[in-house]
RNA sequence: GCCGGUAUAGCUCAACGGUAGAGCAACGGUUUUGUAAACCGUAGGUUGUAGGUUCGAUUCCUAUUACCGGCUCCA
């Protein structure tokens, strides 16, 4: 006799039984969609037996557990037909991923997109089928024997890699066994709704130094409604892409031919561009930061110094002159800072010194790793060090992080990833300062109350880091802001403040950029915004159309008037008909289309559209001039008035 | 840097190996317009670059540069 707990539900049973037995038993619509089940918490098949009194949930295929296990088994389904179709390629990894998974191969000769219709029908035809996942366990020895045996080199190395002792589960799916913890689907007819979406080269392990395999990448959903809004939010996705929306605001532009990864800033792009450092300038200065500028290139012996040229050395913008100086272009601000800090003595009793610069850096990117205003070559810094006391770095941490987040509020940005980035294998400095430096950033997170996640080895080779995320249109992370305690600097460069006891100590430096790169920040901001900035932030917040030639002394007249109130907004007096202006001034995305006819001019009024809306509101200049101004000082997101 | 894809007019895209086309934009006219594209006309190209195959290359091949999607990287 077992017990089994379903959902605070208690059922007897005389013998062992398994989940699809338990579901038919318990006919129950709840659980008629499940694809897997956890015995005591534990994932498991629904064939597996539950011998004991447990608790048993059942994973539905629509819920997040579910989805995943869908999609691990659709990479399985994937590596069959692959095997089926070229029986040379030995198999890596198969994980799920957000919205699918994908399997690594290695092939002699790369997959190209053109062959997915070909697996597509092959994984078809697998799920026609409805081939059964069954699985069995082996030995550590067994197993290597086995995979050693049939060539699988990759699944030798990943088994090598399990603790003895432990359990290994092989999952057979048609003829291909795989090294797998499982669970599964049962079979292949849960599989029906996925699609192959490209291929990529990947490094096996991720690791650059090791061979590059074939990734393929599909998607895989519970239902074909699923599936298909699946790309349709693509489609919308890619409407938001920045590059896209760039174009068509004409904000800025990129010149492959002579500066790779160097943005061409166009007058609205710009005013962009100066409207997201004031607002940080002012910011700053109410938060106490002083503000300097450092030269843009420097002797190169300052990087030496620092320790960046022999880390990054082929990824700096460097040359020669004719006296043999060698000199570099700036790829961060930092010596800049330093040679002001060490200008002149300073005291305990000046610290903190919180010393901003907004400059601009060249950084010779991998090529690959370009991408819009996302990843470029030359950028800006919202730059700042922080030197403090030891005593003095916790306070100033919880200062700075609320200060950052504060600031992604002002942009409505609200759901910021934070990654706590800790000591990498190659590194400087003591290992009790990093330490007390990893301790010290937790701290202060959870000071505040802050989730985080903690990235192992992923911080400076100089001091662990706080880093700010946020995604772009198509879900992808994006480092932003950043936080890092550096114990390398302050050494290497001599600094020393006095203290109370009259004895040179070496500060604390803090690094911190919020906005991150301005260029970055505002590819992030356009696709979160699709091009509708907040009015304080927007270069062009309105047009005056006229109707007709008659009332083009009344535009005028508006035009001026917006001018003295120091509004952006423009008049389009062209020989266009008004619904061609509407439809132009509206993909342009801009905010209020201010319609003036011959009613208009007589009633001494204008009439409004809002972009995304197609009301038409009448009202008197002063009320929108006033309603304007509330919504521009308020620094308030939307249009509405 | 690595893997895959792409590169044609200012923009968005066509063109079986056989004289490179369309829409929009631009320019010149006509039109004076009431809420997402008025009408007519003109001009615009060494098909990213360099080679090769071919009687003939935008099309096939090689190299190269750039961009896009991944991988790696991101001080």
């Amino acid at each position: 006799m077992i017990k089994i707990n379903v959902n605070n539900n208690i059922k007897e049973y005389d013998d062992s039984i398994n989940g699809f037995q338990l579901i038919k038993l318990l006919n129950d619509e709840s659980v008629k969609n499940s694809v897997a089940m956890k015995i005591n918490g534990k994932l498991s098949n629904l064939a597996d037996k539950i011998e004991d009194n447990c608790d048993i949930e059942f994973i539905d295929k629509n819920s997040q557990e579910g989805l995943e296990i869908i999609r691990h088994s659709t990479a399985h389904l994937m590596s069959v037909a692959i095997k089926a179709l070229y029986p040379d390629v030995k198999l890596a990894i198969g994980p799920a991923i957000e919205n699918g998974f994908y399997y690594d191969f290695d092939k002699d000769t790369p997959f190209s997109e053109g062959e997915f219709e070909k697996i597509e029908n092959k994984m078809k035809e697998l799920v026609k089928e409805d081939a059964k996942f069954s699985y069995e366990e082996m030995s550590k020895e067994d197993a290597i024997k086995y995979f050693k045996n049939i060539g699988e080199d990759y699944k030798v190395e990943l088994i090598n890699e399990i603790p003895d002792g432990e359990k290994i589960t092989v999952y057979q799916l048609g003829n291909v066994k795989d090294l797998c913890r499982g669970p599964h689907v049962p079979s292949t007819r849960y599989l029906k709704h996925f699609k192959l979406t490209k291929v990529a080269g990947a490094y096996w392990k991720g690791d650059s130094n090791n061979k590059m395999l074939q990734r393929i990448y599909g998607t895989a959903w519970a239902n074909k409604e699923d599936l298909e809004k699946y790309f349709t939010l693509l489609q919308e996705a890619e409407k938001r892409d920045h590059k896209k929306i760039m174009k068509a605001m004409d904000l800025a532009h990129f010149e492959p031919e002579y500066a790779p990864g160097a943005p061409f800033y166009h007058p609205k792009g710009l005013f962009i561009f100066n409207s997201l450092i004031s607002h940080m300038r002012k910011k700053q200065e109410d938060a106490g930061y002083i503000e300097v500028s450092t030269p843009r290139i420097m002797n190169r012996c300052l990087w030496e110094t620092s320790g960046h040229w022999e880390k990054y050395g082929e990824h700096n913008y460097s040359g020669k002159m004719e006296d043999d100086t060698q000199f570099c272009v700036k790829p961060m601000n930092c010596p800049g800072g330093i040679l002001i800090y060490n200008h002149g003595m300073k005291s305990y009793k000046d610290l903190p010194i919180k010393m901003a610069e907004f400059g601009r850096v060249n950084r010779y990117e991998a090529s690959g790793a370009l991408n819009g205003f996302l990843r470029v070559r030359e950028f800006t810094q919202d730059d700042a060090h922080i030197f403090c006391t030891p005593e003095q770095v916790e306070q100033q941490i919880i200062e700075t992080t609320k200060f950052c987040l504060s600031i992604y509020e002002d942009f409505g940005f609200k759901d910021v990833i934070i990654k706590l980035s800790t000591r990498p294998e190659k590194r400087i400095g003591d290992e009790k300062i990093w330490d007390i430096s990893e301790k010290a950033l937790g701290d202060a997170l959870h000071k505040l109350n802050l989730d985080f996640i903690i990235f192992p080895g992923e911080g400076a080779f100089y001091g662990p880091k706080l880093e700010f995320v946020l995604k772009d249109a198509l879900g992808r992370d994006w480092q932003v802001g950043t936080i890092q305690l550096d114990m390398n600097l302050p050494k290497r460069f001599n600094m020393s403040y006095i203290g109370q006891d009259g004895e040179k100590h070496e500060p604390v430096m803090i690094h911190r950029a919020l906005l991150g790169s301005i260029e970055r920040f505002m590819g992030i901001l356009i696709e979160d915004t699709e091009g509708k900035f907040p009015l304080w932030l927007n270069p062009l917040q309105g047009i005056i159309l006229n109707i007709n030639e008659n009332v083009l002394d009344y535009c005028e007249e508006l035009h001026k008037k917006f001018k003295e109130n120091n509004f952006r907004i423009n008049l389009d007096s062209s020989n266009e008909t008004l619904n061609y202006k509407i439809r132009q001034h509206s993909l342009e995305k801009v905010p209020f289309l201010i319609i003036v006819g011959d009613k208009e001019k007589e009633n001494n009024t204008i009439t409004l559209r809002t972009l995304g809306s197609e009301k038409q509101i009448s009202m008197k200049l002063d009320d929108f001039i006033e309603k304007l101004n509330k919504k521009v000082k308020e620094k308030s997101n939307g249009f509405d008035l």
